[in-house]
DNA sequence: TTATTATATCCGCCTGTACGGATATTACAA
DNA sequence: TTGTAATATCCGTACAGGCGGATATAATAA
């Protein structure tokens, strides 16, 4: 049982809020595609998504050598009710427009060397 | 302007909680009201207090010697969405239920004793 | 097996911030 | 003025957690 401080200690990072907004809007990705939405290094990117595991705001499923990361079925109440909040606040911005972009042209790449 | 991280940051301690939670119930609130809540020493109120004034949560006014510290009036949307759901979260919690009594207790002295 | 790819974890470094006693500031009363 | 009470700020200490290169692990292909 997370407490309400941990919780916004979770949300309380602009990376991880960005990876929030991205997983949003699609069913799964993969760690290769958040890392070149976020243009960050793997590590890092490796390292937030554990924390938002933990934090119980996504779950994973490995499909052969990859991790397939996706916002978590059954999400409680509050978190669900703080994404609906995230997404109307950020769903906007520069920042996660360029990640929406960077992620729609590798997805693109991805698809048409039949790699996914 | 705020960032949303930063917002998150404000709200990622306890004690700031318990302090918004203290000040939705009441008007207005002094620090020495809030030391004998929170059963915290003055520095670490103050400071605080100091953290939710930059963020935006709290307005305060002085009177006399007094400094009295309330919720801002127009909070920010996305901050008055927060604190529905922070009130609606906590407000029933064994600890929030403490402060308000060891409040109560004191402000009944307090008033006992001429001194508000 | 061995090599390769994707991912997780380790590591040292560094910044932000919590803590609370001590001190400075402010307002008022004597 | 001087003293006192309320509050803000300073200060040194401690710790959480961010960073990203390096390394370990896991799955697959050769």
């Amino acid at each position: 049982m997370q407490t309400t401080s941990e919780i916004y200690k979770s949300l309380a990072d602009e990376t991880r809020l960005r990876l929030l907004v991205l997983l949003q809007g699609q069913a799964e990705l993969c760690v290769c595609d958040l890392m070149q939405a976020l243009d960050m290094p793997q590590s890092t990117v490796s390292r937030h998504l554990a924390y938002l595991k933990k934090n119980r705001w996504v779950q994973d499923r490995r499909g052969g050598v990859w991790m397939y990361y996706s916002l978590r079925q059954g999400l409680d109440p509050f978190l669900q009710a703080q994404l609906v909040l995230i997404i109307s606040r950020l769903a906007g911005t520069d920042t996660c427009r360029a990640d929406q972009e960077r992620l729609a042209s590798y997805l693109k790449n991805k698809d048409a060397s039949a790699c996914g």
